[in-house]
RNA sequence: GGCUUGAUAGCUCAGUUGGUAGAGCAAGGGACUGAAAAUCCCUGUGUCCCUGGUUCGAUUCCAGGUCAAGCCA
């Protein structure tokens, strides 16, 4: 039998974090975060970073463990992450795994295995200057050459994954296709148990609204501030929703008004792009935020039983 | 009170020499394997203010009404 791991996800505020906890309480279970931004240190107003006291004493792993000046990765985390489940399991507690980013829960769920590579500055400062200088399409010609395959799935403008295609070959010598296919071969060692909370669209952006205002009042501009002192370089912190807003409006190219209804519309949509993520996994069983998180406990038990 | 201008998508507006309409933004749907809170793809939603007239046919022309803005009293 293989261990059970319990993973909550659903668009952001649409109440995670209270059912997790809540969860783990009964359950005896530990949580291991699945949020790319919530990784980083002293970004804690804006990525809705559980508090000391929301967690109600329940041992967070994956959180607030990384310099905002650090590169990462979903490969990284797949690896961290795994050893925390398996620290867990040891202990002989439940883990959960909760968290936004459908990317870094799928490296879990489907046991992805990536190969060790380093990132490779240079090559990619290389390979943006060849986008400014000749456009994007050279390097699209080139990746197609490289892998047919992939590329059939990758718009002509979709500069990352062009380049990426590029960037997998370069250090490893593989397609990205046949990396693909070597990053499935392992078997899932775990009997993942998939939930997503889900709420009626216009209350969920109801509530995104009133919880960007919340960050606002309790010092979200202040801590951007701290942020963009404190820290010369910030390579994926500061593509975090909420904090390239308010870079904007501190920088003066929005003012606060402008910032904070960006921040707002910017963060409904990504709930959007997390819904079409999550409801792609046809094993999820979903949970109505809205419904009292004693009965989504409830049946999540009932699921795990 | 009089005159002028306007009223078309959720918003800002374009347009139809009379054959029931289209841009931007907003929105919705989708993709996603090493930057993912990122990146990218697709989609047009409509009593054309109301009532009547002219007309084969009116959102378009005419009359009246309603509302809004401006000007004059």
């Amino acid at each position: 039998m293989k261990p059970k791991v319990i993973v909550i996800c659903g668009p952001t505020a649409s109440g995670k974090t209270a059912l997790s906890i809540k969860l783990a309480k009964q359950i005896d279970g530990e949580i291991v975060s699945a949020d790319s931004m919530q990784i980083y240190k002293d970004m804690d107003i804006g990525s809705a970073k559980p508090t000391t006291k929301e967690m109600e004493g329940i041992k967070h792993y994956m959180l607030d463990f990384l310099s905002p000046e650090e590169r990462y990765s979903v490969a990284e985390y797949k690896k961290q992450a795994t050893l925390c489940i398996e620290e867990i399991i040891k202990k002989g507690k439940t883990p959960i795994v909760v968290g936004g980013t459908g990317l870094y829960i799928d490296s879990l769920i489907y046991n992805i295995e990536y190969e060790e590579i380093e990132y490779d500055e240079e090559y990619r400062k290389k390979l943006e200057k060849i986008i400014q200088n000749e456009g994007l399409e050279v390097l699209y010609n080139k990746a197609k050459e490289i892998d047919e395959e992939a590329i059939k799935n990758i718009s002509k403008n979709d500069k990352k994954r062009i380049i990426r295609i590029l960037e997998i070959y370069k250090s490893t010598g593989k397609t990205k296709t046949e990396q693909e296919i070597l990053s499935r071969k392992n078997e899932v060692p775990y009997d993942y148990k998939i939930y997503a909370i889900n709420i009626e669209r216009p209350i969920l952006y109801d509530r995104i609204n009133k919880r960007v205002d919340i960050m606002v009042e309790q010092g979200l501009i202040e801590e951007v501030e701290n942020i963009s002192k404190k820290y010369k370089k910030y390579p994926t912190a500061m593509q975090a929703l909420g904090y390239k807003e308010i870079k904007q409006y501190l920088d003066g190219h929005l003012t606060k008004e402008e910032a904070i209804e960006k921040v707002k519309q910017e963060t409904r949509r990504y709930a959007k792009r997390q819904l079409t993520w999550f409801r792609k996994n046809k094993q999820t069983i979903w949970l109505d935020g809205m419904e009292n998180i004693q009965n989504n406990i409830n049946i999540i038990l009932e699921g795990i039983n």
